[in-house]
DNA sequence: AGGGGCATGTAAAGAGTTACATGATTCT
DNA sequence: AGAATCATGTAACTCTTTACATGCCCCT
């Protein structure tokens, strides 16, 4: 069982959905923090109805095929709490921008500090974003609801973003400093 | 090519190495940020090799094979200059432990204290552990020199350690407050 | 009439981890 | 005597992305 598995959990605890939805929810997972493709979706969801962690009513669907929507068990719901509760090692942090920024020394002033400003932006952006996310939450959502788990994790990314943002301006003006 | 496949070139760049050494640099990539198995290394580098952007030098090694050294052809240093000026879409922000933490609606108070407990731990330990590659770190190093970059990008990790550190404390605060 | 959204699936290829395999030297 | 370090490689497996494939309904 991987991430993955847990993640689409997570998902199905906020409520029934069918694989196209989940998909969509994984496709900007702003606030959740998963992403993955329909493809890898739709088998690990027949994988979860057959472990016994989802089950499964089908209708008429608009294509071929018909409409499956999935709602988690008691027994999902219980793997999923034990999951979310066991500490997870760090991951590997790659990144393959920090390894372009380690190739500073190989770039000139103006590559430098174009590739610098393009990070500056992009953490703006991200900044914008997650503020106008955090705007629209419950300043003091029920412990029971999903609202409240993003009024933790909404805040995790403003300030990574935040502290992107920083860090760029910092680092443009010091290649500025020396470039005189 | 993957971003492996520059990753190592980065490592090349600043001298020749072998693949043991490569694997060694990317088991704990301290402000380079990549890590990669040497099972993933070996084959890379034979493939660097062929395509012209390393040279081969082989010497008698301690095993069976003999011993490889990678020096890295201008060709390779011009292929390592322009990807890294190029800049790099966004990379879907994948956190296991984030999604962990969208499951705290789940959990009960007691579990996700402990979870965010940890949480803090582990980002106090990497402001530590940051701060000393700071402090060893010369404060205006040559404009050319693989320092110059780590000047750049151990702050990087320092202000993501130190943003942790704080979103925990302040979201343990957070757990308390509600919980009385 | 064509494009986009809804809705499901499979196939192929690439990226990454874990495990298997060998063998000399040096340290405890 | 055994463990760690140096040094290389392959094999099997898992995870992820990209592409192929189908077809209805709604909007312009």
């Amino acid at each position: 069982m991987s991430t993955l598995t847990y993640a689409i959990l997570a998902e199905l605890a906020r409520g029934p959905a069918t694989g196209y939805d989940i998909a969509a929810a994984m496709r900007s997972p702003v606030g959740r923090y998963w992403t993955a493709q329909h493809s890898q979706i739709y088998p690990e969801l027949a994988r979860l109805a057959e472990r016994g962690w989802a089950g499964v009513a089908e209708s008429d669907g608009p294509g071929p095929r018909p409409t499956k929507t999935y709602t988690i068990t008691p027994d999902g719901l219980a793997a999923l709490r034990a999951w979310a509760r066991t500490p997870e090692p760090p991951p590997p942090p790659n990144s393959p921008t920090t390894v372009k920024l380690s190739c500073a020394w190989l770039l000139d002033d103006d590559e430098l500090a174009g590739l610098l400003d393009g990070l500056r932006a992009e953490a703006a952006a991200g900044v914008a974003r997650f503020e106008g996310l955090l705007a629209g939450l419950d300043s003091e959502p029920p412990r029971d609801d999903p609202t409240f788990a993003a009024a933790l994790t909404v805040p995790i990314g403003l300030g990574y973003e935040r502290h992107r943002l920083e860090w760029a301006e910092w680092a443009l003006a010091e290649v500025a400093r020396r470039r005189r």
